[in-house]
DNA sequence: CGAAAGGCTCTTTTT
DNA sequence: GAGCCTTTCG
């Protein structure tokens, strides 16, 4: 099929148009949510490729999550007929961290490098006030670390923060922030900031290398521009430097990342330090109804910071905003279920067109213990991050250790785990004379025998006996595949035995499979390499990234990840002062403005059809409070709204308590044929216990697989295996 | 050394 | 209500 280079501007209105066109110098784009900008930006590079002859090795295109870089190399691809391998496209921090491999060592950086999360960056941190002889009750380690983050996120290092502050605090934060930033180096390793803030060194303090790279980008694309920080502006600023071809994608109304230093000051600084910027606004809006688009407009217009805009839609009027007023917060989440389940009975949406926002993942507790007693499918975006679980950390740890032995924080992690008899004292003991004799936590590992004082004979057995099994470990890795070297870390570190015998360890080791289970996909690279990229990826991923956008399920999401996703159906819940907006943002009229934008964002993700729900009473650490309605929900219109008052009509309508039931509550076994009131015939592929009950997950004939409760499931025992059974 | 128990403080939001 | 830290005891 020939290639009509005009097929990529096909379906574009003018402002589109002119946004993939415009080629030459700075050029920032205004657009609002839903009007196209992700597709902006696709024909943009591919227009840039396809029209303009550009190499596509010769364009950057950042993006805010893996997931918006996957989604668009996919787009790409399919747009161009052809693979992008070429085009650098990721996230800030992915992209920095690939030039701090190949380029670090001219700044004493290691490319084995490994990268520290924010619960290392703390463990550090408290380190760090221990050695600066700070008590780490009077300074709290959070406090410090957010200054620390603050500072390299305005691109401010040690020495040029000291020079910035002046209080006594900032002093403190300054030798917590220098001495951290030591050990950091003795690990060899790497925060999430300092993938920015050492690229940005790296080009200021070598220019040739500065060099290479601003003439290797002729084209630069910025996703997400509002939500960026000083140190990522000054980056692109330099890199930049060369062509000036920088595009920009935003909106400020969608700014929500503030309290991560994001600074919308940005914007600003763009259009001073570029005054030949074009300007092309996106306003019109393909993704909601004008219903939808009008509550919007009503509910961002009360902030008084802002530039005025008018977003417009040809899409029909709809239906109205449903505002629901429930008791409890389980009320409110049964409220989501009955209407989702309604909803998908009536055909007009499916259960993967629904999505249920939240302004703290705390609240999706109660929303999960709905979806499951009702049986309805769902899939749940962050929580207890999968790469954030103890079992998980620890495995990761170890495979960081075999991948680069100076990591310290990774190594004070599992030396002990499982047990093996060496314990906080002979670690702090171990650790000191490291420091003393300036050589790595691993390597005084291993030379343990000539301290002194000596350790016990049982101790120095011990310390030895652990320092042989990494050495091993170390040395298979070179030649095992990644899921090999997981198999044999788990076996020989006795580390299923471990996890298994502890109360919760089934649990846990269904996940260290399903890590183990990830593994697999790198069976193409050398073991080095896997390695790396491995651990490098899994340190860079985000909830959103895995996402599956096809399962048949309901999501539940908080209102931040949920930028750049859209659904037909948005269930808003917690419209409650306290909630949205949180309490935490009262005393400061900038972030109830925040607060607003990120209710806007929420509402403006819903294609069809809007509900914001409330509970007269939550519950919070044990408590529970009265909250009042969100001052978010005045600024809607009354005659955009439906009030649905279960208020007053079911709130003391008996609610069948789930208590009754228990007493017959039957016992069921992986196997097991069952009979289900609405989903028929199926078999329980898997059971667990959840307080004195039981969940069981059933395949149906024709419903597919679903998580049950029992106690609440009209289920029935099957004796005869039903026909279907393969 | 390590298990267990008791006491404390938080919880926004995440690349 | 959990997760983290400290203390206590075997």
């Amino acid at each position: 099929m020939a290639f009509n280079p005009m097929d990529i501007l096909a379906g574009l209105n003018p402002a589109q148009r002119q946004a993939v066109q415009t080629i030459q110098g700075p050029l920032l784009i205004l657009a609002g949510p839903g009007s196209g900008k992700t597709r902006v930006i696709t024909h943009r590079v591919a227009y840039l490729i396809k029209v303009c002859g550009i190499n596509p090795h010769r364009i950057m295109a950042v993006t805010f999550t893996n997931k918006a870089a996957n989604e668009m190399r996919e787009r790409l691809e399919r747009l161009l007929g052809q693979t992008s391998e070429a085009l650098t496209l990721g996230t800030f921090h992915a992209i920095c961290a690939g030039i701090l491999r190949r380029e670090g060592k001219v700044i004493g950086l290691d490319p084995r490098f490994v990268i520290y999360d924010e619960e290392d960056q703390l463990t550090l941190i408290k380190q760090s006030l221990l050695e600066v002889r700070l008590d780490p009750k009077h300074y709290t380690p959070r406090a410090i670390q957010s200054a620390i983050k603050a500072a390299k996120s305005r691109g401010l290092s040690p020495k040029e923060y000291a020079h910035q502050t002046h209080s006594y605090f900032d002093e403190v934060v300054h030798r917590v922030y220098e001495h951290y930033q030591q050990l950091l180096t003795r690990s060899q390793a790497v925060d999430f900031d300092d993938l920015l803030l050492k690229t940005v060194q790296l080009f200021a303090e070598h220019p040739e290398v500065l060099n290479r790279y601003q003439s290797r980008y002729l084209h630069i694309l910025v996703d997400e521009f509002q939500d960026t920080n000083i140190t990522q502006y000054i980056l692109i600023k330099q890199l930049a430097g060369k062509y000036r071809n920088i595009c920009v994608v935003g909106d400020p109304d969608q700014s929500i990342y503030s309290w991560r230093f994001a600074d919308l000051r940005n914007i600003l600084s763009f259009e001073k330090d570029y005054p030949d910027t074009k300007v092309v606004f996106l306003e019109q809006n393909y993704r909601s109804t004008k219903t939808v688009l009008e509550i919007a407009s009503h509910i961002i217009s009360a902030n008084l910071k802002r530039k005025p805009k008018s977003l417009w839609t040809e899409n029909e009027t709809g239906v109205a905003v449903a505002i629901v007023e429930t008791y409890s917060e389980d009320e409110e989440a049964q409220f989501v279920v009955g209407e989702i389940e309604k909803l998908a009975s009536d055909g007009e949406a499916s259960l993967r067109d629904c999505a249920v926002m939240y302004r703290v993942n705390a609240q999706s507790r109660a929303l999960e213990e709905a979806f499951m007693r009702y049986g309805v499918p769902y899939k749940l975006v962050g929580g207890t991050r999968f790469y954030q679980r103890r079992e998980i950390k620890d495995i990761i740890a170890y495979l960081r250790v075999l991948h680069n032995p100076s990591d310290n924080i990774s190594l004070m992690r599992i030396i002990n785990i499982p047990g093996r008899g060496i314990g906080q004292r002979t670690l702090a003991e171990l650790s000191a004379w490291a420091r003393s004799q300036n050589i790595s936590l691993y390597h005084a590992l291993k030379a343990s025998e000539e301290k002194e004082p000596a350790f016990t004979p049982r101790t120095t057995y011990a310390l030895n006996t652990f320092f042989n099994l990494m050495e091993e470990l170390r040395n298979k890795s070179k030649e095992l595949s990644l899921s090999e070297l997981v198999d044999e870390v788990l076996e020989s570190t006795g580390y299923q035995k471990y996890l298994l015998g502890q109360e919760d360890g089934e649990e846990r080791w269904e996940n260290v499979l399903e890590l183990r289970a990830a593994t697999e996909e790198y069976g193409g690279l050398s073991p080095e390499e896997a390695l790396a990229t491995f651990l490098e990826k899994v340190t860079l991923v985000s909830d959103v990234d895995e996402l599956d956008e096809k399962a048949e399920a309901v999501t539940l999401i908080t209102l931040h990840q949920a930028k750049g996703l859209e659904f037909p159906v948005v269930f808003i819940v917690g419209m409650e002062e306290g909630v949205l907006p949180h309490r935490k943002s009262f005393d400061d009229p900038e972030e109830i403005e925040e607060e607003r934008r990120l209710c806007y964002v929420g509402v403006t993700r819903a294609q069809k059809q809007v509900y914001l729900l409330r509970a007269y009473r939550r519950s919070f650490l044990g408590g529970s409070s009265l909250n009042p309605p969100s001052r978010f929900l005045k600024d809607i219109p009354p005659h955009l709204v439906t009030i649905k008052g279960l208020w007053e009509e079911e709130l003391f309508a008996p609610v069948a308590a789930p208590s009754p039931r228990r007493f017959t509550l039957l016992s069921l076994k992986i196997g097991e044929h069952v009979h289900h009131k609405i989903f028929g015939e199926g078999e329980v592929i898997d059971c667990s216990r959840m307080g004195d009950d039981q969940v069981v997950t059933v395949t149906f004939k024709e419903a597919g697989t679903k998580k049950l409760l029992l106690s609440l499931a009209p289920l029935k025992k099957v004796e005869k295996a039903p026909e279907f059974r393969s």
